[in-house]
DNA sequence: ACGGAAGCGATACAGTCGTATCGGAACAAG
DNA sequence: CTTGTTCCGATACGACTGTATCGCTTCCGT
C-alpha cells in the first residue's frame, strides 16, 4: 500500500478557506484555484480532496453548519445550573451571529442560504443544521416553561405545537436580523435589542421571570 | 436629430429578464448573454443601456424593490375601510412572499440580499426598501394602538421605540420565515402560522382585539 | 531493495464571462 | 437627397472558469 494523507483535515482545511472566500465574494464568487491558493494546496491537491466543485461547497456548508450548532450547543452547556431561560437567551445570541467576531460566518451562511434557494443539494444540509437549531429551541421552551412558578404555565405549554412554533420564530427572527444587521440596515446593537425585547415578551407568555442575574 | 429609443421600457424588460434568471440560478450566476437572449434583444443592446454588469444588478434590485413595496401599499390601501390591524396582517402577509405565486420574487430577494452582504453599492437599495417597509409597519402599529379600547394603550405605544422595535420584529420574522419557507424548513403553510401566531401576540400587547371578519 | 500504487503539481483544454470595437442600418434635419 | 447622429447586432479579445491529463516523486508492503 503507497503513500497516504489526512483526506480529514485536509478538507477541513480547504473547507476553512472557502469561508474566507465566500465571506469576502460570495460563495459562487470563490474558484478553486483561490481555494487552493488560500487553503496553500496546490489545484490539484483540492482536486483530489473533491472530485467537483460543488462536492467542495457542500462539505463547506456542513462544515459551517456544524460549526455553528456545536458552538451553540457549547454556550449552552457552560453551567448546567443556569436556568433554561438564560441558556436560551445565550444561544439566540449565538445563532443571530451579531457579536463583530461572527460576522464573517453570519455572511457565510447568508451566501449559502441564498444558494441554497436554487440548489437542492445545498439546502439538504442546511434544512438539517435548522431542524437541529429548531429542536434545541424546542427543549429549551419547554423546559423554561416547565420551571416556571410551580409549573404552573406547564400544562398549557408541555411540548405542545405552541414550543415548536415559538421555536420556529425564535428562529427566523435570529435568522431575519441576522441579514438585517449584515446589509447594514440594523445595527447589532438595535438587533439585540430586538431579539431581547422579543425574549422578554416570550418569558411574559410562558409565565417565567426570565434569566435573573445568574451567570 | 437620429434614431430614438424608449431606453426606459428597454431598461425595465431587461430588470425582468434579470429576475427570471437570478429565480432559476442566482444572481451572480446571470449573464449579459443570457438576459439578453432573455430579454429578445441583442447583446449590444443591454451593453447599451447598462454600461456595466454591476449597473444592470443594480436597477433589477431596484426594480424589484419598488415592485413589492408598491404591491404591500397597493394591498393595504384595498378599502380605507379597514382596522389597521387588518392591514398589518395583509401587509405582512405580502412581505413574507409565501404565496407561490410570489415564490420567485422571494428567491430574487434572498439572491439579492447575499450579493448585498458582500456588495455595498447593491445594499444601498435594499437598505432603502427595508426602511420603507420598516416605516409602513411602524405607522401601521401605532394606528393600531391608537385604535385600541378607547385608545387607551396609545399612550404607552405611541409612535414610540416600542412601536419601530415591533415594526423591525415583524420585518425580520418575516424576511427569515420566506428564507426558511425557500430552502423547505418550513412549509408555507407552516411559516404562516407563524407569522400570525406573531401577529395574535401582538395585538393581545396592544390592547386591541384584532382583525375581526371585515373583508 | 524494489515494484507499484497513491499523491503530487504543472499544464492543457474547452468554455464562458464581461467588455470593447466596428461597419452598416435607420432616421431626423437641412 | 444628403448629411450627421444614434442605434444596431455581430464579432473580437483577454481573462478567467472547472475539469482532465500527465510525467514525476514518495513511500508502503512484500
Amino acid at each position: 500500500m503507497p503513500k497516504q494523507v489526512d483526506y480529514g483535515s485536509r478538507r477541513r482545511r480547504i473547507a476553512e478557506a472557502v469561508c474566507v472566500l465566500a465571506d469576502e465574494q460570495g460563495p459562487e464568487g470563490v474558484s478553486m484555484r483561490d481555494v487552493a491558493a488560500r487553503a496553500q494546496v496546490s489545484l490539484g491537491a483540492v482536486q483530489r480532496c473533491f472530485r467537483t466543485k460543488e462536492e467542495m461547497l457542500l462539505f463547506a456548508v456542513e462544515h459551517v453548519g456544524e460549526r455553528v450548532t456545536e458552538r451553540v450547543r457549547a454556550r449552552i452547556a457552560t453551567g448546567p445550573a443556569q436556568s433554561a431561560a438564560t441558556a436560551l437567551g445565550h444561544a439566540t445570541d449565538e445563532v443571530a451571529l451579531l457579536r463583530e467576531e461572527h460576522r464573517a460566518e453570519a455572511r457565510i451562511w447568508l451566501a449559502f442560504l441564498a444558494q441554497a434557494a436554487v440548489s437542492a443539494s445545498l439546502a439538504e444540509p442546511l434544512r438539517n443544521s435548522y431542524a437541529a437549531l429548531q429542536d434545541l429551541f424546542t427543549r429549551l421552551i419547554t423546559e423554561a416553561a416547565a420551571s416556571g412558578p410551580g409549573g404552573g404555565a406547564a400544562d398549557a405549554f408541555a411540548d405542545g405545537p405552541d414550543a415548536v412554533r415559538e421555536a420556529r420564530t425564535l428562529l427566523a427572527l435570529t435568522d431575519g436580523l441576522t441579514g438585517h444587521v449584515l446589509i447594514g440596515h440594523l445595527t447589532a446593537k438595535e438587533a439585540e435589542g430586538v431579539l431581547h425585547a422579543h425574549l422578554a415578551g416570550l418569558w411574559a407568555r410562558l409565565g417565567v421571570t426570565g434569566p435573573q442575574a445568574e451567570g
